[in-house]
DNA sequence: CTCCGACTTGAAGTGCGCTTCAAGTCAAGG
DNA sequence: CCTTGACTTGAAGCGCACTTCAAGTCGGAG
């Protein structure tokens, strides 16, 4: 069992992190020895998924949503399926935004103006309105 | 010429905005007719930049610093190719999120422990530190 | 001319994701 | 024993991206 400071290290987060997470309903609360928190390695898989996700562009109620709740609740499943749906957006704007910097990097054209028509021209199907 | 109403309604954004925009350096000062702000067409395609940038990850003063600022400035082609990279992290994130998505779909296992050592297993190599 | 609605400004407020602070508890080492 | 340092809690603070509010200005319709 860690204690909150070894997790904090091993994970590559600060505890108040941690305890923020735990009053947002994203980790269960731990065992306690003597009022403090021991955690088992599982602790750290959760933290990773935490992470992995926010890093996706997940809200901290959106993971809460998708992963601490009760396998197989209701609406879960559509909301897992609405969220792969909102990751086709997200990647094709990233994939957008590349394609314009990598445009503006090359024709020395680096200005909002020139790379918006740019894209404009060249990309207009993947620009949202 | 457009009024900052007018141009919210076509950009789908608030008046507020739009100022807050100018006020962080984003938009350059527009044209004045007795206090109020004037604009072109250009604005609407600034704004769909700045919304497109957002979209794809960039914070407001990154969004500055690669467009607000003249073509060819100094480090502005390096933070532009370092911006290229970070979208390529943030795409894989994003697939290998929607991997796991889709996976928790499939085989009705959708909880925070279960998941996570779904991707442990078969995708560790995207799983960032 | 008067009223309405859209605009102006600066300041304060909001929600998110944390961090920091203050005050206190506890266990282990010297 | 007593100090040290990691922990506990609740509350406040912070940076971001805006929005909202308060108080005032302005142009055009009636």
């Amino acid at each position: 069992m860690m204690s909150i400071g070894e997790v904090a290290q091993q994970a590559q987060i600060r505890p108040s992190a941690i305890r923020y997470y735990e009053r947002l309903g994203l980790l269960p609360s731990p065992a306690r020895a003597s009022g403090r928190r021991r955690y088992g390695e599982d602790i750290l898989l959760q933290l990773e998924v935490i992470r992995f996700a926010r890093q996706s562009g997940f809200t901290l109620r959106e993971i809460r949503q998708l992963f601490a709740g009760r396998p197989y609740s209701s609406g879960l499943r559509e909301l897992a399926a609405q969220k792969v749906n909102d990751l086709d957006g997200l990647i094709a704007r990233a994939q957008g935004m590349q394609l314009m910097l990598r445009r503006a990097l090359r024709c020395k054209c680096l200005s909002l103006q020139e790379c918006a028509r740019q894209l404009r021209r060249t990309n207009a199907s993947r620009m949202p309105k």
